[in-house]
DNA sequence: TATTTTTGTTTAAACGATTAAACACGCAGC
DNA sequence: GCTGCGTGTTTAATCGTTTAAACAAAAATA
């Protein structure tokens, strides 16, 4: 296997001790070494091709210069994205990120948590599922640097970056109403996450502020296992309701998705029958028929806030930074205002011919 | 900071040696052991939550049970998805994946090499970028067990697991003049790596096949750094060539996306005017107008074997396993025979309104 | 010249585990 | 009573670093 080189293997060669080696190594002491010695070293470190073995060096410093992250699925493209560029901020702080997927499972959750502890991560970014209170706060009781990304518990203090989804849904939810629509839906999980609280809240208060009806069929809630059958279930009895919707707000890029694929099969067109607006972006969203508006979360600032509060964090334990920041609204094709669908308006592309072939 | 319970702590409380305590917390010796002191020393373990410092372990051990994964970007549906299958897998031998994103870039890609490696992975899973022989050649001469994914250089022999591209892309094109497409036209990346080479002989081989001609602008190859407006341009290029493609298939989940928002802004049809294949699932290619035919790698098995064969190079290094899966070519609407369309076949859902609003 | 300071380097303990080898002790066999 | 064995446990070295402290020799100061 790997024998690699050491220090001693280095000390040895050079005739000085493995201290003096690594002290030149890591430039320390760099007014009491001899110029010719610790060139002497460099040179021959290069030679053996040497690189510093991080377990032991973290063994002893007590520092793995490595951060968990803990994201609800790495393959879906939200976290994904998120990750990615978490990863680069990391990596130019120096720090390797390690990742993991709860799936949105309290126990598999807790178990990744303890996993990264054993490896010594310095610090966690964890995207919560609900019910993991407790792991959290026993983090907090071993001082783990932690900072809470897309998500957080309001009764528990800790640093965290997210975005402020009321405001987000009621944005959405009032620009449907600019756009003319009056029977807005919404699709959105049955959970008791603090972040999908807030986007079902937003959507009930811009209806009630405008003065709107809300249909009880018209607020959907699904489980976050994102069964297929169950969007499209929701998706039906939206449509068939007694109104029917002309619009419906995705609470997930998932349920969007699925909502779309079904959508898509029926006879109904967006945005003249139905206005659509997406939580969170996908490339997907661009190449529905009529691409989607959506609610675009600031992806590199949440992932750039979340490295650079888990570093602070990290200097000095218990410094606690929050912040909501604020999604943008990304107006596409799905909203079109219902007074720009007029006959007389159409788009001079137009082509005879339906979807479906 | 942390301070975590050791062996030491354990020992103490129950008044045996540190090594007795390590021989009951792994099972070791159970032969010898009372089972009186055993139970003790589980119980003290319990009480004070104790979990083994992986550090000090793996540096002792030189195992770490850590895998790493370097594919090209992380956030690329096709790598997210496979990074989570051998997550998982690895996940059920006990094995921790660290990911890192090489960009296509040979020198990141070193560095994030040299990273793991320094951190002790006890062995790699690799999507090589173009230009990176040499690091895969040293990662062979240091016995360090590897196995390729997705690609693999000809000249040298590691484990790897990939499909059989040639394969899947004379599929591809057979379907399509099968469905009646003569001038048929790929988009796909100008790369010297060997998996993407086949994709694109596949292709030719498979017009001169058929006897079918090959015009010079119809095989269109753009920089692997997916830059928009190449990929673009490839399109318009192909489209207005005389005679224009009347089928497209592209070599990439990135290379279909880009295009495809172009095509979906542009006044011809899919599958009418245009039929398309895809390498790689996305689910946009489903909710794409007409949805896309596409050409989908096993990536369960790919996963699976991929970490098989890692362990198996484990255990005992030497050894070598390769294997080429086959895609499979799923036909969705995009591809629908010249003959299916016309006035007569015309789905019943069929709507007037085109796709632009 | 004697003493202190500076400069260059080494010693040795430590991080938290693993593990071969040693040890102590009771007990069976001859 | 001596030898040998089985059982239960401890000793001590080791993995590859870091780092405070000790040391020795040279340079500066008195």
């Amino acid at each position: 296997m790997q024998k690699r080189v050491s220090l001693k293997d280095i000390a040895a060669k050079a005739g000085v001790s493995a201290a003096l080696v690594s002290y030149v190594l890591n430039n320390r002491m760099s007014g009491r070494i001899s110029a010719a010695t610790a060139q002497k070293i460099k040179e021959i470190a290069g030679q053996l091709n040497y690189s510093t073995n991080q377990l032991a060096k973290s063994l002893k410093t007590n520092k793995t210069n490595t951060i968990g992250l803990i994201v609800s699925d790495i393959s879906n493209p939200f976290s994904a994205n998120l990750a990615r560029i978490i990863e680069n901020e990391a990596e130019e702080h120096q720090y390797t990120t390690i990742f993991g997927s709860s799936d949105e499972d309290p126990v598999k959750f807790d178990k990744l948590v303890r996993t990264m502890l054993n490896r010594k991560v310095d610090g966690l970014i964890i995207s919560p599922p609900a019910k993991s209170e407790t792991v959290i706060e026993s983090l907090q009781q071993q001082d783990i640097p932690l900072v809470l990304l897309d998500r957080y518990f309001p009764g528990i203090t800790t640093s965290y970056v997210i975005i402020d989804n009321y405001a987000a849904s009621m944005e959405a939810v009032n620009h449907l109403i600019a756009t003319g629509r009056t029977r807005i839906g919404m699709i959105t999980y049955d959970s008791e996450l603090q972040h999908l609280q807030e986007r079902k809240n937003g959507y009930i208060a811009a209806l009630k502020n405008s003065g709107l009806h809300l249909e009880n069929t018209w607020l959907q809630l699904v489980g976050i296992e994102n069964n297929q059958q169950h969007i499209e279930d929701a998706v039906r009895t939206m449509l068939s309701a007694n109104p029917a919707v002309d619009a419906i707000l995705f609470g997930s890029n998932k349920i969007a998705t699925s909502s779309l694929k079904l959508i898509n099969s029926l006879s109904l067109r967006v945005p003249c029958d139905l206005a659509v607006i997406c939580f969170d972006h996908t490339e997907m969203l661009d190449l529905f028929y009529s691409p989607v508006t959506y609610i675009k979360q600031p992806l590199e600032e949440i992932g750039q806030l979340a490295v650079s509060y888990l570093l602070r964090n990290m200097q000095d334990t218990g410094t606690i930074d929050t912040i909501h920041l604020k999604a943008t609204l990304v107006i596409q094709q799905s909203t079109k205002p219902f007074n720009a669908l007029q006959p007389a308006n159409k788009p001079p592309v137009q082509k005879t011919g339906g979807a479906n072939f």
